[in-house]
DNA sequence: CATGAATGAGTCTTCATTCAT
DNA sequence: TATGAATGAAGACTCATTCAT
C-alpha cells in the first residue's frame, strides 16, 4: 500500500506517475524494468519516488491491484446482468476484451504479470494481490451450479480454472489473431488498438459456443 | 544453439549445467537469473559459460527448447494412440500431467517461461523458440474436424487456442488445489512431487468431460 | 559534455576528478586506461563517476576539450600579438611550449590523444572536438598569406598544415632532445619540469627560422 | 621477435596472420585490438598463436617492425637516387606516398601506431622498434649539410625532426584533404584507394616547395 | 606442433536504496 | 515534503594466457 504522500499528490501527477510505471512493467519483466528509467521519463525526483512507496517492490504490487480493479470495476458496470449463467458468462468475455481494447496499456501489464511467480521474491503473493475477477468468476459459478445452468458432474473448481484462464487469456488470443501488436502499440503510446467491435463479438460468440455447450446441462 | 564446445562436453558435466540453471531460471525471471549466480552454483568458471553460449540469452533459448522438447518427447511415447479425438486428449493430458509430477524442475521453468513475453528483448523469438507440443495440437484439431470428432460450428483456431491452453495450464491447478508446493519443491531440490496417479487421472476425467462435450459433435 | 552534477561539485573535486582522469589517459591509451582505476585512486564510488559523465566516452571528449581549450587560453593570454606573421608565429610556439613545461599533465596527455584515431568508435570525433588552436593557425595562416608575409606561391592549405604539425609537435621534439621523461615525470607527478626559458627560447628561434625562410616571400 | 614456429609456417599463411592482424591493429588501439578477435578471424587456433609469438606484445612489436621495413625497403627500391638534397628529399616523398596508397592497410597502421606511446608498457620502446627510415634521414640530412645543400645556420637536429614529421605525416594530410577515407577502406579491405598520381605529384611538389626554400641556402 | 577448452581477473555499466539539505 | 547526489554491490561479458591432449 503507497504511502499516504502518494494520494495527497494531485490525481493528475498520480495518474501520470501510474501510466508510466505501467508501461515500464508493461514492457519489462519485474526486475528488468528500473525505478530509475520510471523516474527518468517520469521527471520526479527519485528521492520522492521513496516518500510514494516503501519500494519497488511496493509500487509494483500497487499497479497489480489498481489494474485488477480497473478491469474489474469496468466489467462490472459495462457488463449486463443475465439470470443465464452463459448468457452472463458471455457478458463478462465481451466486457473484458472492450476493456483490453480500450485500455491496451493495463491489458498489456496484466498480460506480462500474470504468470511471473518469480517476480516477487520471498512472499506469499496471494496475500497482497487481490483477484476480485476470479473471486467473482468463483462465485458465478457455483451459483449457476445451484441453478442447475452447469451439468451436475462438473466438477466446480475445474470449471472455475477452465473459464478464469480463458477469460484472462481471451485477449490474448485475439491479439495473436489479429496482429493487434499490443506489445509495440503501448511501447509506443499509440493506443486504443482499432478491432471493430463486431469481430469482438464474433470472437466471443465463438468461445463461449464452445464452453457453453461443455458445461451446460444436457442429456445425452 | 549452443556452441559445439557444450556438446564435447562429458554428458553429466552438460546435464549439470542445464540443471542448474532450469533451477535458476525457474525460480526468477530470466533477467533476475544471473550467469553469476548460475556458474558459482555450477563451479565452472565463468569464462567457460561463454565457450558453451554465445551470451545468456543463447543458454535461455537452449533452455526453453530443450524443455519443450523433452516434454513433448515423453508424451510422445507415454500417450497411447488413439483413434477417437478425445480419447487421444485424454491421453496427451495424462501423459502431460505425468511428465510433470516427475519432472517437476523442467515443468516449473516452463510455467515460469510460459508468459514471460518481454523476456527477450529485440527478437522475434517465435523463430527461435521451438513449439512442438503446440503444433501437434493444432494438426491434432484439424483432423479430429476432418474426422467429425468435433462439431463442424465450432472454430478450430479457436478450439486450438482454447485446448492448448489447458493443456499448459493443467498441471498449475494441480499444483495450486493440491499445494503440490512446486516452487519451494524445486528450489530445494526435493522431487518427485508426490500426488498419487489416480488422483491425476481424475482430475484428467473432469478437464476431458468439461472440453469434451464442449467440442464434440452433438445434435441437440 | 559532463552532466551538470559534475558542475555542481566543489571545484577542488572537479579539479581532481580531472588531474586524476587525466593522468590515467595520459599514460595508458583510451582502452587500457579504466575507469575502475581512476575511481580507485579517486576514492569516489564507481557509481558517482556515472553520476557525473554519461560515460567513459563523454569523460574521455570532455578531457580532450578541457585540455585543448587550457593550453588554447593560455596560449591566448601569454602570446603578444604581433602583426608580423613570424614574429606572432614565433610567440605562439614559445607559448605553446611555456605552457607545455609548466602543465606537462595536460601536454602529455595531448600528446598521447593527439593521434589514437580509434580511440572512439563509431562516432564522428571532428563533431564532438574542439580544436581551437588549428582553427586559429587556419585563420593565422590566410591572413598572413593577405598581408603578403607568405610568398603566393604557397599552397596555404599545407602551409597551414605544416605549421599546425610543427606547433603540435615542437614539445615532443624538446621532451626528445632534453629527456625530459615526460612519461615518468607525470605518472610520478614530478613536474614541473627543468628546462631553462633560454634553452626553449633558442631552440623556438631554430623552428622559426627554419619555418619562415621557407615561407617569406624573398627575391631570388 | 616471434618463433621459429612461425617462420616454417607457409608463407601464405603468415602472411595471412600478418594482414588479419594488422587489420585489427589498425582499427583500434593496440589494447582494444584482442588476439582473440584476430585469432577468430584468422580461423587458426588460439594456442598457436603462442606457439608463434611469445604473446600480444611481441605480435604488435614484430608488426611494427614489418610495416617499417615494408615501407622503407618499398622506398629504397622506387626513390631515384639524387645527389641534390632537395631533389632526393621530393623522391622521398613521392615514393612515401606511392607506398601509403598501395599499401593502404601498412599505411593505416603506421599512422595509428605512430604516437601511442603508452601501447607498450614497461618497457624501453626504442630498443625493440627499428626505425630505419628516422636514420636514414638523418643521415641525408648531415651529408646535405656538408655538401652545403642546406643553410648553415639550420641545427641538423631540428631539420631532421621536422623532415621526419613531414615525411610521417604527408599521407595524413591527402587522406584529409582528399577525403581517402582511410579508415573505412582499409576495415572494408577496399584498396587500393583512389587518387591519380598527378594529384600526388602536385601535392608533393607543394610541400618539397615549402621545405626547400626554407633550408636551402640563399643570399638576401 | 596444433588444438581449443579452461580460467578468473577485470571491463563498463546499471541498480535500488539512503540521506543530507 | 521534495530533491538529487552518493554508494557499492552486482550484472553481462571479454581478455590474455595456460595446458592437457
Amino acid at each position: 500500500m503507497p504511502k499516504k504522500t502518494f494520494f495527497n499528490l494531485p490525481s493528475q501527477k498520480q495518474n501520470f506517475i501510474i501510466e508510466t510505471s505501467l508501461r515500464k512493467f508493461a514492457s519489462l519483466n519485474y526486475t528488468a524494468a528500473s525505478l530509475s528509467q520510471i523516474v527518468k521519463e517520469t521527471g520526479i525526483a527519485k528521492g520522492s519516488m521513496y516518500q510514494y512507496f516503501e519500494d519497488k517492490k511496493e509500487l509494483y504490487i500497487y499497479l497489480v491491484n489498481y489494474a485488477n480493479d480497473m478491469k474489474f470495476d469496468f466489467i462490472s458496470e459495462e457488463a449486463e446482468p443475465q439470470d443465464e449463467f452463459f448468457a452472463f458468462y458471455r457478458e463478462l468475455i465481451r466486457a473484458g476484451s472492450l476493456f483490453d481494447l480500450t485500455h491496451p496499456l493495463i491489458s498489456r501489464f496484466q498480460l506480462n504479470v500474470m504468470q511471473q511467480p518469480a517476480a516477487i521474491e520471498g512472499e506469499n503473493n496471494s496475500e497482497l494481490l487481490s483477484n476480485r475477477l476470479g473471486e467473482f468468476i468463483e462465485n458465478l459459478i457455483h451459483t449457476a451450479k445451484e441453478h442447475n445452468h452447469i451439468a451436475d458432474y462438473i466438477d466446480p473448481g475445474m470449471a472455475t480454472f477452465v473459464v478464469n484462464l480463458q477469460t484472462m487469456n481471451f485477449f490474448k488470443y485475439l491479439n495473436e489473431k489479429y496482429n493487434l501488436a499490443l506489445e509495440k502499440n503501448v511501447e509506443n503510446r499509440e493506443y486504443p488498438l482499432p478491432l471493430p467491435m463486431e469481430t469482438v463479438e464474433m470472437e466471443v460468440d465463438n468461445l463461449v459456443k464452445l464452453v457453453e455447450v461443455g458445461l451446460r446441462w444436457h442429456n445425452n
